[in-house]
DNA sequence: TTGAAAGCGCTAACAC
DNA sequence: GTGTTAGCGCTTTCAA
């Protein structure tokens, strides 16, 4: 263990050059004699020279790191998001440094704070469902500090924004449960505060309408968690009525696997009597028994795409030149299981 | 936006006062007047400064992050393991950098790389499978950063360590079939290069053993990646043969979904014919169909632990005292459900 | 209690 | 091609 790094100066005294020359050589600018870089690089190797990023990045006022704010990291859309975050990220020459708010807006507010004291050159945020003030963002972004937010956006502020089409995935998903035959379809819908659920919601009665089917009001609840609990609990809620629905199209998947389980406890049939649709097409989706039919989401390549527009916009902001706010728009696909197309035949082996 | 970032400077000269003053008034040193601290506060409140982390990493050749390298962050485990370093982390006022190497050896050198390259003050990691030579762990301990192994840890190397009790889990686990009655139990192991694996392995056959009952060698079966494919496949070919077991012990979660899943679809029952148990608890496992007994790992403790001992040492080695690497060792429990003990009645309202 | 001076390690601007 | 000088923003001596 060496008393101290080895620094520029111990390779300029021990090869008598200047200290600058040792930079020149080792940064492989072009003013620089060939011999004398061949020494420099021979002894730096030698000596196992490591650059001190700290004096470097003092130097020009750059991190290199992009902070991520997510709500929980135990998320199968959140984690994949995080995963296409890091690997575009390494592309770029970025590290990732992460935080997760835990729903909770005064943690998203210390999230926010720790980032600017390391110096972040770029936020990427999903936001908690309970902020609904903006203002540390927008601090932020007033220090110079570029903002990309991903799914849980807000309108209150300008920014980058990457979000899917929740409105056209919950549209599509409505449409199979209609083509399915299906008549009255049920739905389990979130607390309409973050955007998404909301455009879920719209996104259903868009197609029922659009099919002239008839949209029932007790059809419709209301949750706020939208977890399994709450979907379980809510579905027992809607068998116990009289007129049962004939599908059930929920706002996430937990609350989907919920239903699931209320209406096998029931005693009632999936597909048959009841189908079920959630969306986000969570990893445990595809092992529920019915596998679930779901919609999917983007979300490793919403995180790579977050990753581009940052960078984009740092560099911007580095040449001092215009930015300009784009909200990216992500397509989702419909993953069918057997919630929906009933059971095919298994032919053991 | 204003042209360039409040520096201490701005203060002093506004204030008319020296900068050293203005710095020792915002770091509350006792050295300094009352009347001078207070306007010195006021002026920076006014002009929102905010000090430049850049200068003082720089000065202090200190970042206060945390590197953390694991395998996969879309798994149950590793997203708990982390969720519980970034919430201890910012008790200690650390950040959290993240990377993961995909179970690749070579995508592991580039993340310690690119921490290094941060600045990191110290690495928590989670050796990917397909890591055997650990010299790029031993480059940073060189290098005065603190290295702490969680859960895939290298016997190759000195540095604190934390990994749970597999060999009490599994035997626990083992013990647990036995005391349902089951006689003839497989196991179904992973490729027993990562410790873990082994040491289930090597619980199992202790708790067999010391009940003194038989160990069948057609009832062992190795797979390498314990997914859900392979757990199924594996069991699908156990129950092909004549005498089939009356319990299954799969090494993880996924292969005792998988073996699940066979078994309902040759048409046995769970548990009567065939009590199956998993090991790590994953979130999924309480909702397959029947939901699976499994052992629960400390994974949010674990990542709590490691951030304890790490600012520990980051701390020691800062003082310049002696660091005695230990080895934590934590304990596992049993989650006992329908997979092992049945179906409870269930009471739909 | 305050100020002047030095220095953390590196790079850019300017001379020669 | 190479060396000299200066400076990034802050903290820490040392003097007064």
């Amino acid at each position: 263990m060496s008393k101290h790094n080895i620094r520029l100066k111990d390779i300029a005294e021990e090869l008598g050059i200047s200290i600058p020359s040792v930079s020149r050589a080792l940064n492989n600018k072009p003013d620089i004699g060939k011999e004398t870089k061949k020494k420099v690089f021979e002894l730096a190797e030698k000596l196992h020279y490591q650059r001190n990023q700290f004096a470097i990045n003092f130097k020009n006022q750059q991190s290199f790191i992009i902070g991520v704010i997510i709500p929980q990291i135990v998320h199968h859309f959140f984690s994949n998001v995080i995963s296409g975050i890091i690997n575009e990220a390494e592309k770029s020459g970025y590290s990732v440094m992460l935080y997760q708010s835990n729903e909770s807006y005064e943690s998203e507010l210390k999230g926010v704070e720790t980032f600017q004291r390391s110096m972040i050159d770029g936020l990427i945020i999903s936001l908690s469902d309970n902020t609904v003030n903006v203002d540390h963002l927008k601090n932020l972004q007033s220090h110079n500090v570029p903002v990309v937010m991903i799914d849980k956006v807000s309108h209150k502020m300008e920014s980058a924004k990457i979000i899917c089409d929740d409105f056209k995935g919950a549209y599509y998903a409505t449409e199979h449960l209609i083509s399915l035959g299906k008549k009255k379809i049920a739905h389990i819908t979130g607390s309409l505060e973050p955007y998404t659920t909301k455009e879920r919601y719209k996104g259903f009665e868009s197609a029922i309408r659009k099919h002239g089917l008839s949209l029932y009001p007790h059809l419709i609840k209301k949750c706020n968690l939208v977890s399994r609990e709450e979907g379980y609990a809510t579905t027992l809620n809607l068998l116990a009525k009289k007129e049962l629905p004939d599908a059930i199209f929920c706002a996430t998947d937990p609350t989907a696997i919920g239903a699931i389980q209320a209406i096998k406890d029931k005693g009632l049939k999936i597909p048959e009597d009841i189908a079920v649709m959630g969306f986000s097409d969570w990893k445990m989706s595809s092992i529920v028994d019915p596998p679930l039919s779901s919609v999917s989401q983007p979300d490793f390549e919403m995180g790579r795409k977050a990753i581009e527009l940052i960078t984009k916009e740092i560099q911007l902001k580095r040449d001092n030149k215009p930015v300009k706010y784009e909200t990216h728009i992500m397509e989702t696909s419909l993953v069918l299981r057997e919630s929906t197309l009933g059971k095919k035949v298994k032919v053991p082996n």
